[in-house]
DNA sequence: CACAATTAGATTGTGCACAACTCAACTGGA
DNA sequence: TCCAGTTGAGTTGTGCACAATCTAATTGTG
């Protein structure tokens, strides 16, 4: 007979574990840039180009409008974008960086550094943990 | 002068990513059950071993009591668990299992398979990938 | 014993995730 | 051209996470 599946042995559960352990780490140092960790992810992409629209944003990261929307409403309250309609498509909000939210990738840049000296990993071990997981990821939205 | 940050470059976001696609996949197998994931997480807790104080289940999960008394009246209200005071210890709510909730391990033995068929990865992939996720999550909470 | 400190659990408030829905703007045939 | 269908964004409702705070029960120490 079958045991139910236990806690401890679940790949799931480890990762679960994980990621909220490195938002946990990441956290305080955010909070110095007044961000949250789903806020600093929008802000990566729009620091690599922008504008973006937000189901382009949603592309990138996997995130619907229903978590985008009010997240950078608040971006915005924090002076950080600007969402503009678009004149083309009366459809598309463009999401503009202010040049507070531009100058923010500057003491931005110290921040990775902190999660792999926390991590107790190796660089190496770091590379093949990322791509462990981007195969996991793909497989797993390719099953869906 | 150092590059803003790339998302595709962060472990973080791979850890972020894996995760929500690895609940997206068990989603629609624990709809059946009729729970969510974290909920999922502590009856796994339990069929282990009951009653479990909420304290313990969080030493056990890295969940707060503000995480878990919500989530316990949920399975409550499931008619899974009950939460009775403990008599030793007024302060204490050990939370039993119901015949009900100690039945739904049965069907719950055949979801840990799910997850690794969805995986594309082989189950030596997978088991070292769980035990780089544990060394990872250790070491981040050590750092804390 | 008295009482300060600690502990277990619950509550409140904020911010994600995500499903389901709404609405306005656009698109593509018939 | 018309209008059914699609698309981009926003809204609503539920359920985590997690910080901060609260209360009541227990414990340790003088």
């Amino acid at each position: 007979m079958t045991e139910a599946p236990r806690l401890d042995r679940q790949v799931c559960f480890a990762l679960y574990s994980a990621s909220r352990a490195a938002t946990a780490v990441y956290r305080p140092v955010l909070d110095e840039l007044g961000l949250t960790y789903p806020q600093y992810l929008v802000m990566l992409v729009l620091w690599e180009d922008e504008p973006r629209g937000v189901k382009e944003l949603g592309g990138e990261l996997g995130l619907d409008s229903g978590t985008l929307s009010p997240l950078l409403k608040r971006l915005e309250a924090l002076g950080l974008v600007e969402r503009r309609r678009s004149g083309e498509d009366e459809r598309r909000v463009a999401i503009h960086l202010t040049t507070a939210g531009r100058e923010l990738s500057v003491p931005a840049r110290a921040i990775p550094q902190r999660l792999a000296d926390a991590a107790g990993l190796s660089h190496g071990e770091l590379e093949q943990l990322r791509a462990t997981l981007g195969k996991l990821t793909a497989a797993l939205h390719q099953s869906l």
